[in-house]
DNA sequence: GCAAATTAATGATTTATTCAAG
DNA sequence: CTTGAATAAATCATTAATTTGC
């Protein structure tokens, strides 16, 4: 069964970017899981940007849905109740109220405010954060930061790293 | 409602040097998206190097996200030549056999065979596709590709979108 | 050297997607 | 089929770099 590897190509295929593009514009405008036929038109086509057989197509799809779909998940899932992730809690911003960007951030300040009061209004005064209002008023910095403990982020679990962390000890007056 | 704009501050928010190196001391370490607490940590913590907001780390992680992976996206295609999409879909693949890959595709197989010949045979002859068998062989790229308009998919209908489209023919040898 | 003019970066908004709930 | 939630992509807009003419 020796598969006709063009010889000197790697054992596994490596899409082009220009395949990538395609496939990825193609699973964007609803292919998700196509037939034999259409396997086989997409690779005709995508064998002008480089190797590629069917399988690659194939497990291509498989893959790419499988993952949006992790992806989504996570987001979702994590979203619910993440902000935990110790981070010790000294009260950075003891409770401040919220701060809602204009934008599409609401939902900032709905979490925030869920946890502490319940004006939810889209209509809430942007009270905001300890912000340098003036310069009359440093923000006070509570103790320095070295890469702040947060983040699952990525996917990885909270496995952040801690390395020589920037110290630096907040206090100098914001210029 | 003027702010209280530091006299002589701009409009928008403009990151000190110690900020910038912070955000990006997290974003090498995996953080992406933060959530709402933590952008407030992050921000309160930021603070102490001048005026800055919520929305500010907020954009800033959205912005930078986008652009790292745009800047790789660049690097990885502007290499090769623009690409896809161009003229109409003529005869692509006119009925290529069928071409089951080993692993778990017999479906594929079946699908295809079941469709067109009646040759439905595990054993059948694994013709292939047009594959770029080698690099002698150009794989004859039929007349470009168009977002191909198969795709049923997600249960609309085929309403692809058909916007500008960025010519070229697809001629060019496979590198 | 220095500003006006031009270009490159990047902060801020808007628009289009995605999957899943209802 | 519609809507909710949450981006990520595309775009707009302003600031910083730089080029250029004097």
């Amino acid at each position: 069964m020796s598969q006709t590897w063009s010889r000197s190509s790697s054992a596994r295929w490596c899409p082009t970017p220009e395949q990538l593009v395609i496939l990825e514009e193609m699973y964007r405008n609803g292919a998700r899981t196509p037939n034999a036929a259409q396997i086989q038109q997409i690779t005709a086509h995508l064998a002008c940007f480089g190797r590629i057989e069917g399988k690659n197509v194939f497990y291509w799809f498989q893959n790419h849905k499988a993952r949006e779909r992790q992806r989504l998940r996570r987001r979702l899932i994590g979203r619910h109740y993440q902000l935990l992730y110790s981070a010790p809690p000294p009260p950075p911003p003891p409770q401040v109220k919220y701060f809602p960007f204009h934008p599409l951030l609401e939902w900032v300040a709905k979490l925030t405010t869920s946890s502490s009061d319940a004006s939810s209004s889209q209509e809430a005064e942007w009270t905001a954060m300890p912000e340098a209002d003036d310069e009359s008023s440093p923000p006070a910095c509570h103790g320095a930061l070295r890469t702040l403990e947060l983040f699952p982020t990525t996917s990885t679990g909270g496995g952040l790293k801690d390395e020589g962390a920037t110290s630096s000890s907040c206090s100098a007056t914001i210029n």
